[in-house]
DNA sequence: ATGGCACCACGATGGTGA
């Protein structure tokens, strides 16, 4: 098990006085989020990730796999404490980080559901909410449905869990993009599932709650994208979406000093559809 | 408009993703 980053790893920068809780970690902080799509096939892909990207948190979606086939030895080799919630073929959370991890909640309190798709923790002194949200397949369908439904409950934990912390951070796959400078040709995806107004007004709701997209905090290269489909060369033609979020509350938003995609990630051999998405905190 | 591609559970193809 992983105690501590030792000699090796970068130099404890302590905190003068105000923040108590930042005290022990150093900072900046960087955390961040992936969609893996399966952590058995992406196993190798995450551990060469984090080695090249030692992010002290990092929130990872579609695992695909029962807990008793979560590679815990392998991460905790790798200097992570973790922790998550999966189930067969579908769905999966976990939340990877290199500091104690505490509160652990899985799901939705306020919204029963079967699949696994949320897991939060406190870590450093901050909330860490990993989500991953529902796809919807098309406008109209049960699958959509339970979309805006798993939104709207969604909206109602976030709210509550802001009232508790402060420091909040909600990072995850959303599977909406928020504008239209989020997708390679909005006109070709008006209407259809990730850029439908009803998505986006849901995400903007969650927002209005007072989460900052951390991506959007920066001035940013255009058509920026987190999501490619594996079709059609959709990467090398950069036909992609913007769908993995990091939304910070204010005290975090304050903080934070950059944000990006690792779109390299795709170039892998057989590569997540999905590019990590990266976030840093001063102190 | 459809399918393309990938992953999973199968044990052939179908469900799902985005």
């Amino acid at each position: 098990m992983h105690e501590s980053d030792g000699a090796a790893g970068p130099p404890l920068v302590l905190q003068t006085v105000y923040d108590a809780a930042f005290a022990t970690y150093p900072v900046p902080m960087k955390i961040a989020t992936w969609n893996v799509n399966s952590l058995k096939v992406r196993l190798q892909h995450l551990l060469t990730w984090l080695e090249a990207n030692p992010v002290d948190v990092l929130c990872i979606q579609e695992t695909k796999l029962t807990d008793d086939k979560f590679p815990l030895a392998e991460i905790n080799a790798a200097g992570y404490h973790v922790v998550f919630a999966g189930q067969k073929t579908y769905n999966g959370v976990a939340i990877l980080s290199k500091h104690p991890i505490e509160d652990v909640l899985i799901g939705n309190p306020h919204f029963e559901d079967e699949q696994q798709r949320l897991i939060a923790a406190t870590i450093a002194g901050m909330r860490i909410i990993c989500a991953y949200v529902v796809n919807g397949q098309e406008i109209g369908s049960d699958k959509f449905a339970y979309k805006m439904a798993w939104l709207e409950g969604l909206h109602t934990w976030v709210t509550e869990e802001m009232r508790r912390h402060p420091a909040l951070a909600v990072l995850g796959d959303y599977n909406i993009a928020p504008e239209a400078r989020d997708v390679h040709e909005p006109s070709e995806w008006e209407n259809h599932i990730h850029f439908t107004a009803p998505e986006r007004a849901a995400l903007a709701a969650l927002m209005e709650l007072g989460l900052q997209d951390a991506f959007r905090l920066f001035e940013q290269p255009d058509k920026q994208y987190s999501w490619w489909d594996y079709r059609n060369l959709a990467f090398r033609r950069n036909r992609g979406l913007r769908i993995d979020h990091i939304l910070l509350t204010e005290a975090l938003a304050k903080r934070c000093t950059a944000c990006h995609i690792d779109r390299d990630t795709r170039k892998w051999e057989q590569p997540s559809d999905h590019a990590p998405v990266v976030a840093t905190l001063a102190d």
